[in-house]
DNA sequence: CGATAGTTTGATATCCTTCAAAACCTGTGG
DNA sequence: CCACAGGTTTTGAAGGATATCAAACTATCG
């Protein structure tokens, strides 16, 4: 199944002929490299991105070295709805493994929305939900201790790609580097790296070779005191919401 | 003029028409003592708001009394834009003073927003300043010293405030307590005080009765390494810009 | 006037950073 | 096949920033 209509449907179930819209609109698909570097921080907000394939995050440095991961963007995730109103980026973009990516012109996904209301309610729950997981984001570098952080960090992970199918049991593609989970989880590379000894340690994980296995997602869920709601992965058209209203 | 057209038309001017749409729209005034509980985490997505006189502040409260303020939402700020769409509120939405808000149906702001287009553009583009304001603030607590977080948040406020007429000079309401700073910045509200005296001593500051004077601003951009891009306040249809396009 | 919330102070503990270097891994070119 | 370069992981030692705990002080308010 196309990767963003995968994504969209955990919002609502989409009818055939809007997954042949999407797919119809995301034509435009090129690949890049490990690093490449899609969108820089002041360059005019032009691209409409989607992911289709591999891994991506936003990031902003600073004056002397310090960078901060600001999300992670997984296949479906949308990049930048919306961003052709703000003068300029405030931040840039970069894959991190070789990714697809398809690139939509405003006008075309302006289009795509008002044909399918449907797809345009989905897409802005997508970019919701992106903005609850920045939240949940700056309190577990706010509020939480390193080791929690980054447990609640891979627990997120875990239910994110479950959500689109991408994970094989408790095991999945986790191609970042230690500096990059520390650069996301507000550490330090070395503190990351005796971050992620110590969940080895205790036989919560294990990792290597661009991947990472949940050893007990119990364990790791307690240490980070994880509460999935947040990710709003559950069906929306719930029979218990249903019966509310 | 109404708080809500202050704020939006840094966006972009809006017509006679737009306006009166607005103050309209916006007939549902009610107001809130502070400390008032205006949405609850789990709570069912009903409320959409807008602040149009005090502050008020999305915040997360933890398992062990640890408590994270999301972001500062200041007078004409939309509070849920699209809420509707999530099954259920992921944090908490408070008043920090005696406030006033104005309440809107969904189906009300719809109407506005789809007879209206520029209007609709510019709830968008709140929005998006307000998700790039949340990405400095994961900078703010990932990245900077607690002493240039803090400064960092103070000049952000000053800004922001500025932009909507709300300053004296460089002095300006600020109702929060040390402990909400504290909790704004991922810091103790003890040391959340040694920085606020820190601040003093360096004469940067001065605060108390609920005001904040910035006594240097220089001084403080320069502690912060604070660059006021990431709020968006320039004019988007600037000369600078049309050149281009 | 006592109660309650916010601010301030001091002493001590701890988490995390910093600095420096070694070990390891992978791809590249000779 | 080896040597080498660059990036990532790992280790150790030491310092610094922030948390924690406990208590005093201040202001405000009914």
């Amino acid at each position: 199944m196309h990767p963003v209509v995968k994504r969209l449907s955990i919002f609502a179930p989409l009818s055939a002929e809007e997954v042949s819209a999407i797919s119809l609109a995301m034509a435009n698909v090129f690949s890049v490299p490990a690093g490449h570097v899609l969108a820089r921080e002041d360059d005019p907000p032009i691209n409409l991105l989607y992911l289709l394939e591999g891994m991506a995050y936003r990031h902003k440095t600073l004056f002397e070295g310090g960078r901060q991961i600001l999300s992670l963007l997984l296949p479906g995730d949308p990049c930048d709805v919306g961003i052709t109103l703000l003068a300029r980026r405030d931040h840039s973009l970069t894959a991190a493994v070789p990714s697809r990516l398809a690139r939509i012109s405003d006008a075309a996904l302006e289009q795509l929305c008002s044909n399918y209301p449907r797809i345009r309610a989905a897409i802005q729950w997508a970019t919701l939900s992106e903005e609850s997981i920045s939240r949940e984001w700056l309190v577990n570098v706010g509020q939480r201790s390193a080791l929690s952080a980054m447990a609640h960090l891979m627990c997120e992970l875990y239910y994110r790609l479950r959500a689109i199918d991408l994970v094989d049991g408790l095991n999945f593609a986790m191609p970042l580097t230690q500096s990059d989970l520390g650069d996301a989880v507000g550490i330090t590379p070395v503190h990351s790296n005796r971050v992620v000894q110590e969940l080895r340690r205790r036989k919560l994980i294990a990792m290597g070779d661009g991947r990472l296995t949940i050893l007990s997602l119990q364990g790791m869920e307690e240490l980070a005191v994880f509460d999935p709601g947040y990710l709003h992965l559950e069906a929306r058209y719930s029979p218990a919401r249903r019966a509310n209203s």
